[in-house]
DNA sequence: TATTAATTGCAATCTTGTTGCATAAAGTAT
DNA sequence: ATACTTTATGCAACAAGATTGCAATTAATA
């Protein structure tokens, strides 16, 4: 993904363009896999780690990322499909996580089957977290 | 629940009895909704934290509890479903976050619906988080 | 009741998440 | 290109959560 690219990227989110956030979208794109901080952190040792924190939230703020839910305790960001706009957000996510190697993948292009949830309980969003071995560790 | 009731919960599940896993237990059994660490450091202070902490452990462990994917910093657990035993252990959990109260519900008698995984991926577990408004809040 | 094995409390550490503030850099208008 | 305004960055500092080691205590068992 060409620098350009990424930069038309992040000013139709209406964010600066930084060296850091440039670094960081582009790590976004060429990862299969979800990412955590820690994870850009070990990247990318010449920013602070407050600069990286405050990028991920830029890019969730924007809708350029979204959180994945884990039951771990560091929280890992997936792009968003590209129907996820700032306006157009769709909140329905399927997460693969694999046991073996801990990567966590987004299937954003499949759909979020329908839930059965009592009467009187509104739906905002359906998160799936699948747990399993992935294709490279079966 | 009586107390002779979560004892054999306990026993059942090879844990000693003590004063801190019969409290613990007892508020799960009690609470509509899932319970994180603070929670259980708010009503015992009579407990040390890491005692808490270590409760919850040894909970996961024997497959009294479960942790519940989410996407803010603290875990929170939920009592399993009967059939949960150590050795018939099933991972599939429906839960419902309300964005309002906060409270977390596991809707464990609930199926959870198939998934469609690209081919080489091998599941273990399902979890489905939906966040929205609960029926107390609605 | 004595013995063994597990649990508890305390201290301490580590990681993650988060904020305030001064400095530096990006966008914008001149 | 230059000055100006706004936003981003780095540093320090702090809060909360998770985690371990160890000595003292308690539960299960003989």
């Amino acid at each position: 993904m060409s620098v350009k690219t990424i930069k038309n990227i992040l000013k139709n989110h209406k964010l600066r363009i930084t060296d850091c956030r440039i670094d960081v979208m582009n790590q976004f794109l060429n990862s299969k896999s979800a990412l955590s901080q820690s994870d850009l952190e070990g990247e990318f040792d010449q920013y602070d780690r407050v600069t990286l924190y405050r990028t991920l939230n830029s890019f969730l703020e924007s809708g350029i990322i979204h959180k994945i839910p884990n039951n771990q305790g560091t929280a890992t960001y997936g792009l968003c499909h590209d129907t996820c706009e700032p306006h157009n957000h769709h909140h329905n996510h399927i997460h693969f996580k694999c046991n073996n190697c801990g990567q966590i993948e987004c299937f954003d292009d499949r759909e979020v089957p329908m839930v059965s949830i009592p009467t009187g309980y509104q739906i905002e969003s359906v998160n799936l977290i699948v747990d399993g071995t992935c294709a490279n560790c079966a």
